[in-house]
DNA sequence: TATGAATGAGGTTTCATTCAT
DNA sequence: AATGAATGAAACCTCATTCAT
């Protein structure tokens, strides 16, 4: 008697598929709503399915958010990655040069932002009040200006960045810069030239860190 | 024996001092749930009154929630106002160094955040999802990086603050930075070292908005 | 020492000054809003008063309430006893006759109504609930038909109306009639032509009442 | 031992009966204590569900209200109806005899009235404030007389109702009077002799619209 | 797996009433 | 007498979650 093999694996492509359309969903109302705009039958419906499935499939909303919250993390790490590994040169770029072409690619994905940039930032401003707390929003936090401060260190020890730099504190205005213009940004779409916020950022970060002409 | 001697109050006077009270107890809450978290039986418990109070004060839930950002908005306005109105050569310093000293001002504040510090990033946090919309927030971010432009431009003029920089620009980064930092330092408090960020946003904007030695 | 005896009936005057323009207003918003739907606040406002003196004066929703309706009752009432006093035959009419006149008159305020006729109506249906009771509603109901009932009672003895007539059952009939018809102006108001619906009940009247022809 | 067939029922079922029973529900409470004083929560509860049920199911009070007097409606349209179809001679009846028919069906539904029929008079007065308004209560209002006027222009022309009768007019007056008189019924219950209260009906009927003997 | 019916806690708001001025 | 501030119960509604199908 034949085994329907392909019928349990369309199980699981079908459970994916429902993933997938739930987090796509979710992020969208999200980044319209907010956090805690965004209920459960909304997505459900946005999805194209039941109002049930959000529950069922990921047990709680805060599941959920953590899942929509991860994925947009991913997808904008990814997007910086990519821009370093298309480039030919990536082995002998100096680190200064590495962190501008981070910036810019984080910048440019701001000038046409998807939900996913949006929920992002709309999830980070879900994390000021002192006793909210999204899973994974703060260690990601972290994480990105940890990351930040590493490559100011290396550039200070290839000379690419000037010494006096505090990689820690660099790294902190250099982020809360980042997320903060990210964030002007999308409230005032429209009102503001893209081109020259973003050259106006490079000239301060090469003002900022580039070792002095002397 | 000392008598109570204010223990009658006029109408007016009980009116004023529940208004002082309820917005007290509502940027707090605020401050730690968020806008949509925050809720009127809370504040008025928080006020030391009745849970209905706030509704019967202020007509509507957002109402109160503009006062606290109006109020919030105007303490930190203030107090940068009041720090150049502190200086006794206010009217000889440069465009510059009134810049400096309002970042300055600013970034004091994050320092040893109170609720209303907290509150006005929190509320701005509450702007991102594109859908929201907090009465009078966005108008008055525009008008403070209108602020900054200003400030810039005549920056330009009298030479403080070299000709290539772009006002509008400029004070997108600025404000943008100045936000960011602080919901950083907000989101992170003992975890950084708030003097080195501090001197490190003031050589940022020295090396952004300085005129160029040559 | 000259006593202030003007100003003791200024009081007086003043309180009954309030009471006339507190009803006056109860009976327009209520009229408008229904019994449940108008607000002692309102009503208090539409009185160019304070909110809080509808209960200061009448002690509770209810005896307003109340208030309004005996009014709205003796208006109607008043109407007819008026119309014939206006009669200079008033002692030698039938009872069919004064019948008739009663009910003319009535209609004919429901042609032009004021808010006392409107609410009178509007009370009449906040009884219909089996459970709900305005003080004093219920009794006026019963008095208003006795009075019918009596009417058709003399005119049997005098002649004018049929002998075959049941006064219980036709004041039944009567009162539903007219209250009914009223009801349907009132909320067709501008749909129906208020001539043709007078002579249309008159002829009923007529027909059912006056003694037969043979 | 009997096993509970249907113990399991489908989401439709269950769908269903809760509709019906909430329904039903609302009836009995709105019948009891007029459309505003009946609450969803004590709804629910005497149709033996939870308090949230009525919202969860019908989405709103007003949709649940349009409910219960399309329901409520119905049910005395189709008693009427069915009256007219029990009748082995219905085709050969003229205008009058369906008339009569009809009227005396309606007023024998108020003899023992249940809620429904007490429900459609408690609605019939929540429409009496002018600015109130129940979803399709007024456009069966007017249907309604619609149809008294459509049988009496019939009547007209077969000769049965008097030629100088005015369909509209009469439409309102008989209207209102079974409605009036229906109201009268059911807060006097008890002190009205129905039976005489029917004939005379009957009487003011035939009175008003047979042709005249001559 | 997926649907959607049902629950019940909690939110904002309305409002009659109480109370201080 | 009059004002209006304050209370607190109760209303409608939203929504995460549980549960039956």
């Amino acid at each position: 008697m034949p085994t329907p093999v392909r019928a349990r694996r369309t199980q699981v492509e079908r459970r994916q598929d429902s993933e997938r359309v739930l987090v796509a969903a979710a992020t969208e109302v999200i980044a319209e709503r907010g956090v805690t705009g965004a209920s459960l039958a909304v997505i459900g419906e946005r999805a194209g399915t039941s109002r049930g499935l959000p529950t069922h499939h990921f047990g709680s909303k805060d599941a959920l958010v953590a899942r929509v919250a991860s994925r947009a993390q991913d997808r904008v790490g990814d997007a910086m990655l990519a821009a370093a590994a298309r480039r030919r040169d990536a082995d002998r770029m100096s680190a200064l040069e590495l962190l501008r072409l981070w910036v810019d690619t984080y910048l440019e994905l701001f000038e046409h932002p998807t939900p996913d940039e949006r929920v992002l930032i709309v999830m980070w401003g879900a994390t000021f009040p002192s006793e909210s707390s999204i899973e994974g929003m703060l260690d990601a936090e972290r994480r990105a200006y940890d990351g930040w401060a590493d490559v100011i260190e290396r550039g200070r020890r290839d000379g690419s960045i000037r010494h006096e730099a505090d990689p820690a504190a660099c790294a902190v205005v250099l982020h809360g810069m980042l997320r903060g213009v990210a964030a002007l940004l999308l409230t005032e779409s429209g009102h503001t030239d893209m081109t020259r916020v973003r050259s106006t950022v490079e000239d301060w970060i090469g003002g900022a860190l580039a070792p002095s002409a002397g």
